[in-house]
RNA sequence: GGUGGCGUGUCCGAGUGGCCGAAGGAGCACGCCUCGAAAGCGUGUGACGGUGCAAGCCGUCCGUGGGUUCAAAUCCCACCGCCACCGCCA
């Protein structure tokens, strides 16, 4: 019939954030605006309301239109002549698809308008913009102190011959990284220490999926639409696909246009997975070795559970993140960022730095996030409770761990005088060598 | 990539122009029966949107998007997906 406005859930799901943001009213302005965002709520309402009325009046001339065609069909089978009826008809008809128009557009430029609008920090979060105004949590472990000038991961790999950064670059160009013997041992040892820890101890279940989306899953997430630069892009004829920047993506659309039944929750999924990040605009920004690549491999944590207990699960996932740095023996700490500071999707966002002795300083080597409603309203994920009610579910993710950060902490961390490396214990079933020698040979 | 077949509700499955949101069955929920259970019987059982205090009323949805028609699950076109065989391939 004519055109549909009801036929994309994404629209159907960015109508429904519309009302709860007007319901919220000045509440939704004031805790946008701790995050930089000016919420311009009257034209949100113009636009609801505009949709609303054009939907209101298309319902009402196709009820019109139905009760016409049925009549026509009666007259006919009598016998009757039509022709004037018919006429009436088309002409109703072309109402129809002029309102249905006028509704789309209201309805596509109120989703446009919804998709770009950040999801709304809690109130926990503290004031602020920058990494400056968050909040120390607790710091863990010690920081080592060496009796001699420690060397960064970059000198320490390259001279052990298990990290080759120059030819890195001969392949792909700056910012891609090349390991070899102990350390490309050691990238896989920790990728499988993490998922069996997760999996076994943490009760994560682990998967393997695309590494490529469509742009659906991009904006059920919300890398899309607003944050396309940060993308890699493939293209072969007219498909187009995006390689992920995080497992987060495809484990958290898993579950996209479901209903979940609520005593399944809450999911703990992981995943290792490769991350592609096109890094534009930090151009200037460690520029000097593994910290900031095209491409890293990571051991993603998402969890799915009802809205109301997402703040629990942050809990556990920051302790389930935390684990992995502990059993490590890696000193790090825990903060807890500005509400101007954490990312679109979130509402609230721990970051875990591990102390790097070579800038004699914390850097983020996870962000653990509850996103509230907002991935599961754009995703349509929801959850229906033993009474039917249907809610949109909460979703959060974190990172346990990044391998090419960890390794770079570790490497760091775990520095002898003589330039060898010692391997955690925890580690060491994983690597079979619990020392990588000065030569840069195992043992 | 080629040829053929197929895409209907939680599932199976009927439906070739109006009486179809859609028969029938299964599942599930509730009730009856029963000491209890099974069987049997009865009732109910999708999503989304608009409107309303609510009951309700209205609209949309039969892979997706277009088209034909007063009227489409049903006819036409394109695309997507699935299955089978062939080709190619880690």
């Amino acid at each position: 019939m004519i055109t549909s406005w009801h036929t994309s859930s994404k629209e159907g799901n960015a109508m429904h954030d519309a009302r709860a943001l007007v319901q919220l009213g000045d509440e939704a302005v004031r805790r946008l605006a701790r995050k930089g965002y000016t919420l311009d709520l009257p034209a949100i309402e113009e636009l609801l309301h505009r949709r609303n009325q054009k939907i209101a009046l298309g319902d009402e001339l196709r009820a019109e239109s139905k009760k016409l065609a049925a009549s026509v069909g009666q007259a006919a089978k009598s016998g009757a002549d039509v022709s004037e009826l018919k006429i009436q008809a088309r002409a109703l008809k072309e109402q129809i698809a002029d309102v249905s128009f006028q509704a789309d557009q209201a309805a596509h430029e109120l989703s446009e308008l919804m998709l770009t609008i950040p999801n709304m920090p809690v109130d926990e979060a503290p004031d602020g913009f920058s990494e400056d105004d968050a909040v120390e949590v607790r710091r863990v472990g010690d920081v080592p102190d060496f009796g001699f000038e420690p060397k960064d991961h970059v000198d320490l790999g390259e001279a052990l011959g298990i990290l080759d950064l120059a030819r890195a670059t001969k392949l792909s160009g700056p910012r891609f990284s090349v390991t070899r013997a102990a350390g490309a041992k050691l990238e896989r040892a920790l990728a499988a220490f993490f998922l069996d820890l997760h999996t076994t101890e943490h009760g994560y279940t682990e998967f393997s999926v695309p590494n490529l989306v469509n742009t659906e899953t991009m904006t059920g997430t919300g890398q899309l639409p607003k944050f396309e630069e940060d993308l890699f892009k493939t293209g072969v004829g007219s498909r187009e696909l995006y390689l992920i920047p995080t497992a987060e993506v495809p484990l958290t659309n898993l579950h996209g246009d479901e209903i979940i039944d609520a005593e399944t929750l809450p999911y703990a999924y992981t995943s290792h997975t490769p991350c592609y990040r096109s890094e534009a605009g930090s151009y200037g920004r460690d520029t000097r070795g593994i910290l900031r690549l095209h491409q890293f491999s990571k051991v993603e944590l998402v969890r799915i559970c009802e809205a109301e207990t997402s703040r629990d699960e942050l809990e556990k996932m920051l302790s389930h993140a935390e684990a992995c740095l502990r059993k490590l023996g890696l000193a790090y700490r825990v903060i807890m960022l500005a509400a101007g500071d954490t990312g679109f999707n979130s509402t609230l966002t721990y970051d875990i730095e591990v102390w790097l002795p070579s800038q004699d300083k914390y850097r983020e080597i996870s962000s653990v996030s509850d996103c509230g409603q907002f991935q599961a309203r754009r995703a349509g994920i929801r959850v229906r409770d033993k009474q039917g009610r249907k809610q949109f579910a909460a979703t959060l993710n974190g990172s346990g761990l990044p391998i090419g950060r960890t390794l770079a902490a570790l490497l760091e961390q775990n520095q002898q005088a003589d330039g060898s490396i010692r391997i955690p214990d925890a580690l060491v079933p994983y690597t079979g060598f619990s020392m990588i020698k000065a030569d840069g040979t195992p043992a």
